[in-house]
DNA sequence: TTTAATAATAGTAATCATTACTATTATTAT
DNA sequence: ATAATAATAGTAATGATTACTATTATTAAA
């Protein structure tokens, strides 16, 4: 990241104008809109040097996706197993997590990843629509 | 499952062998000293019956190997980000993660996935003995 | 113990996400 | 303007996993 490019800002501006955590091919698509020739490798690049500067995150869920996200505050996510949809949630109290799990090992814990899988709202509700169930 | 395999008994009772976590292909790379010609398709396919049929679990790590685990008591890993090791951690009272994130979330969680991340003991020690830091 | 039905396999090809490569283009400091 | 070089587009390569198919092995029944 030692020179400006319209690609990088654009990659950057399409993950912060979204509250859903997109992949990297959803991301190239919504940002083919703005830079029709911007190639896949440009998008993957530049999600590396964001991440690696701290402007993003990222994490993998169980379907093998991994998943962006411009908000870099201490946060965890929800993943409904049904359709497969990522949401934010904050949780109080579990910097405790590290340094218990590092007096157990006797290791240098330094962050952890907490994922938590589940039915959304809208999956619930639309089980019960469903006949024969 | 409806039909006994020696390739899927084999497949286990590698994993049951060892107190690592390893992946699918240094899996099947043991599993050829007992069975030179079992192929690869093979052992992924056996990975994921005993999966189903709750044999053994697996989890993936932000380096992007899933690793497989023929202890499926509930607990959770640590992974050296410097060498790549799993160490196993059990953890109590971490039930009441899942009702935490229903309540906030008004979704129904089963079940979550905790990866602690830092360095090993021995990634640690060896530090030390290097010059210049 | 044959036999018939079919599950599981080996070997190979296909897929998918990601990374590597390279000639060209764009940015920046001078 | 110019020179140095970072970043790009387009394409090829990689690596893990899955799909396909003819053959082999297991199982239940005759």
């Amino acid at each position: 990241m030692k020179k400006y490019s319209r690609q990088r800002e654009t990659v950057l501006e399409v993950l912060q104008s979204v509250k859903t955590h997109p992949t990297a091919s959803w991301i190239y698509d919504r940002a083919r809109l703005e830079i029709p020739n911007i190639s896949l490798g440009t998008v993957y690049r530049n999600l590396s040097e964001l991440r690696k500067f701290g402007y993003i995150i990222s994490f993998k869920t169980d379907d093998g996706n991994e998943h962006f996200d411009a908000t870099t505050d201490k946060h965890y996510h929800f993943c409904c197993t049904e359709c497969g949809k990522v949401i934010d949630l904050i949780l109080e109290g579990t910097e405790e997590l590290d340094s218990k799990a590092q007096k157990i090992l006797d290791c240098e814990v330094n962050n952890h990843q907490l994922l938590f899988y589940g039915r959304c709202k809208l999956c619930m509700n639309s089980a019960k629509l469903k006949p024969n169930n």
